[in-house]
DNA sequence: CCGCGCTGCTAATGCGCATTATCGAGATCG
DNA sequence: CGATCTCGATAATGCGCATTAGCAGCGCGG
């Protein structure tokens, strides 16, 4: 408590203790070895003075001097905290959120990150990434000069998702679409399903590929059809009718959704091929996945966390792309063929 | 892209640029004066080079001589992220995310405090806190330790939710709740009520204390009992009938709820002083407050923000502490006298 | 009694940046 | 033509910490 508040230094305490910074610094750090020796009585000395204090480290000097600061970088490239996305980013914050709790870390929120073209951009002039001993990055879309770039500076990261934007590899945690939606086609089979439409919007995330090549290797009995649909879904009862489809996917539960209002009691199978928790059509549990997305974030801090421990040399000894297997959720939109709706 | 990845410093520019470490710094930082004078020309050289280049300040080193950071921290005494404590914190952390975005900050959330007898610590050996240039404080419950010594220490901060635990006057920004439950009982009054019984757990939050004030101003015609309870509401129902009250408040709307579970069908208008929003009693929207969340935490960041950037001795030309108005929910479980129900 | 190794500590250095003090080279003035 | 001033820049310093190299003192063996 003497001198100016708020800057209690380890200069301080050495002052205190009768001892140099140095020995301050070996003392809080547990050093030991051949070349520092420090007595416990010293030690003692020193930390007691250090009880005595409000001293804590600052964590920017300790950053400089090559230190892990046990901070870790968040970046969405949508805002995360809104009530409309916290559907989606909810249970991966949560996720997040208790792994750093368990690593002992801090979150960085770049939060201020400039918008431009509609989303967030990573790297900016004033941008406090480096503060971070790594990153996650979150969101539907990324940007590929982005990654490229975190590689290029071999700064630590992983991605939730699946990504192939990249000519180097991404590390990333993701959920396996492609198992999903193979177990989902299977059980179409089962149900006596042969004709089956998948409607889509976009079909350049890699997850969205992964989905559309599961498709393409379909069981021999059943036939799915891929289709694009834009905002106006009025022609889609008619592009049924004439696919002779007995039932409908999605590529995610809220097209779906959209898709049954138009389609109005027709008696079609639906599903989502994606998390559907908390979505009924008519009243009944909509068919799809549900995904482990606490699992995913967990997991993508654990990874994060291993490449920031392990020197780069010996990163090829990780499995640095994970896709964590998520459950197939039969629901009840998902029915046999001409089945009673 | 020369030397090592993911490390070019202001040294790396000065040299390519042909000038020295200075020149970069002064460049970047938009620095003249009588003293320091660079001609557009040598300006120029140097912004060229560092666009050519990944530069990108250390916020560390940044940090370390002694400017801002736009880091601004967020403590909360409890997890935030959790679905089940999304209720509370949610519409607060979309507050604060959004006017970190306006004021260009990124967010510092110290998930790593250590728990101790149920709630975090805010200082601990390694806490990241001085890393921030300030720092907002959430949760129902705060440590009076930890305020008085954020006052000691004079590190800029600002509490979400009105405090008086403390000798030193603390910096907040809070809920009117004294004049909303001041409007609720005059409305009450219009009703023909006469006998409220006020339930409630905890009288020792400043906002506890503050609603009960507000009782004691009651309009004369109102007569508003205080009645304490425990985890058994089983008793409640002589208890109101003695009374002869024909309203019951609660502190919060979930204790209402609980105690309109016990008080079954009963003839009795019901209301919570507290955020009523997405909470109904069989059927009807229960009365009570609209809060503006994400106001308060709006409201809290730019007041940190103006204890960050205003030199402490002007402090006291700045209102500290704020009281934001709410609104009355009327709702449907507030009713006249003997109204039907 | 000289050297050697061991103990217990500290001076010095650097991390990347901002800032202060200075400095050399022309231009201007008296 | 020497003194002063202005311009354009830089060397030096410090922020708080970790780390490397090294130093003084002591005991011990030869």
């Amino acid at each position: 408590m003497t001198g100016k508040p708020g800057k209690v230094t380890q200069r301080e305490i050495a002052r205190i203790a009768g001892v140099s910074q140095t020995t301050v610094s070996m003392v809080l750090n547990d050093r030991d070895g051949s070349n520092i020796r420090i007595p416990d009585a010293t030690r003692e000395r020193v930390r007691r003075a250090i009880e005595q204090s409000t001293y804590v480290a600052d964590p920017a000097a300790r950053r400089l001097a090559g230190l892990d600061n046990k901070i870790l970088g968040v970046f969405t490239y949508e805002s995360a905290l809104t009530p409309e996305s916290m559907d989606f980013y909810g249970p991966l914050l949560n996720g997040i959120e208790r792994a750093a709790e368990s690593l002992g870390c801090d979150l960085l929120f770049f939060t201020s990150s400039p918008v431009e073209e509609g989303r967030r951009r990573l790297f900016h002039r004033n941008t406090r990434l480096r503060l971070a001993d790594g990153c996650v990055l979150l969101g539907q879309q990324m940007d590929g000069e982005d990654l490229e770039r975190l590689v290029a500076e071999s700064f630590p990261f992983v991605a939730v998702g699946r990504r192939d934007e990249t000519d180097a590899p991404v590390p990333y945690v993701g959920i396996d679409y492609g198992s999903l939606t193979g177990r989902l086609l299977d059980r179409t089979v089962e149900l006596g399903h042969e004709k089956v439409l998948y409607l889509h919007r976009d079909l350049t995330s890699p997850t969205a590929r992964d989905r559309l090549s599961a498709i393409g290797r379909a069981p021999g009995a059943l036939a799915v059809a891929p289709f694009a649909v834009g905002d106006d879904l009025s022609d889609l009862p008619q592009v049924v009718a004439r696919s002779g489809a007995t039932a409908v996917f999605a590529e995610d539960a809220f097209l779906i959704e959209d898709a049954a209002l138009v389609l109005g009691g027709a008696d079609l199978s639906l599903a989502a091929l994606a998390e559907v928790r908390g979505h009924r059509i008519g009243g009944r549990a909509l068919s799809g996945f549900h995904t482990p997305r606490q699992q995913v974030a967990a997991e993508a801090l654990a990874l994060l966390q291993q490449l920031i421990s392990t020197p780069a040399e010996e990163h090829s000894g990780i499995e640095i792309q994970r896709l964590l297997q998520g459950e197939v959720a039969f629901g009840e939109t998902l029915t046999v063929r001409g089945g009673a709706r």
